[in-house]
DNA sequence: TGCCAGGAAGCCG
DNA sequence: CGGCTTCATGGC
């Protein structure tokens, strides 16, 4: 069934190029699932999601949102595009002196943070670390395909595949893992995966945690460090205002927001920490999507979207 | 054209 | 701070 959400604030193939989702599967037009047009000329990009067993074909015309699925799962989709946000707001928050994140937010003023499986955010997120967007996407796909449960089907062959239970994941050898090529993260998702499945990792506790709570605990597993972890509360657990700092964060915040004499006293291991609170402290609560803005627009002016 | 060094949404010991 | 799996990319 098809149902129509309005936002000035969504792009779908922004939300897709934005990094924090892996399984966002374009729906090719020849498709069967492939929707129908609103209007008759403009069929552009439609997408399949899977999350938490419940599947999604989505598609968009301007700012009619056509979401195609079950009429009890919509408040989920909705949920999961976190609809109860008003990211209007959010960009007119801006402060005016950051011409910076004004111009990225602009860029990218469809983005949403999305409420995303924890289990999966974790998994996914290991998988990232030294990897490019592309090859974690491969990698999260394949984990799917193999131990992951098909979805209700007529034809099995073009089934869609569940992202894996820690039960699931935990009945792979590290032999089986190491052969998909993840390296030495194999090991990580091993651990992690037992952890999860015999009840050391507590996915039910973890999501009732408040961000430092989740921090705390997170970065306690092995394979699990901050940069991880901060991607875990900001996808996983909607803790929006978790800060995930990477390379591409790391050189926005040199180039952008460092100012040599302002941080001269300023200890090496601590300096994003300070500029971080120097200059994104003001959007308190819901820095992250800030965050995101910016990653987005570096990463879209360096033409590294893929 | 072919090869190699540097780097990729980092973490562990 | 070194090491780690693999591999697409860019510079020479």
């Amino acid at each position: 069934m098809n149902y129509i959400y309005e936002s000035s604030c969504f792009d779908l193939k922004q939300i897709a190029d934005s990094g924090q989702c892996f399984r966002m599967t374009p729906v090719m037009p020849d498709s069967p699932a492939f929707p129908k047009p609103l209007t008759c000329e403009s069929t552009l990009p439609a997408y399949e999601i899977i999350s938490c067993g419940k599947r999604l074909i989505v598609s968009q015309e301007g700012s009619h949102i056509v979401l195609d699925c079950q009429e009890e799962e919509l408040d989920f989709w909705k949920n999961y595009f976190d609809c109860g946000r008003d990211y209007e707001a959010v960009i007119s928050s801006i402060n005016p002196d950051d011409t910076y994140l004004l111009a990225a937010a602009q860029a990218g003023r469809g983005i949403r943070i999305l409420r995303q499986e924890p289990w999966e955010m974790i998994i996914t997120f290991v998988i990232s670390q030294q990897k490019t967007i592309p090859n974690i996407r491969a990698l999260v796909n394949t984990l799917c395909l193999r131990y992951g449960s098909p979805l209700s089907s007529e034809n099995e062959a073009s089934a869609s595949y569940a992202f894996p239970t820690p039960c699931q994941l935990a009945s792979a050898s590290l032999e089986e893992l190491l052969e998909l090529k993840l390296g030495y993260r194999a090991k990580y998702i091993h651990r992690l995966s037992h952890d999860a499945a015999e009840g050391r990792l507590d996915l039910l506790s973890l999501s009732s945690m408040d961000y430092a709570a989740a921090m705390d605990y997170l970065t306690g597993f092995y394979g699990i460090g901050k940069k991880v972890a901060n991607c875990i509360c900001l996808f996983g657990l909607h803790h929006v205002e978790a800060f995930p700092v990477d390379t591409w964060i790391q050189k926005i915040l040199m180039e952008h927001y460092f100012n040599e004499q302002k941080y001269r006293h300023t200890p090496k291991g601590s300096l994003y920490e300070h500029i971080i609170e120097d200059c994104f402290g003001q959007y308190s609560g819901y820095a992250g999507i800030m965050q995101q803005y910016i990653f987005y627009y570096e990463r879209l002016r360096s033409n590294r979207l893929n």
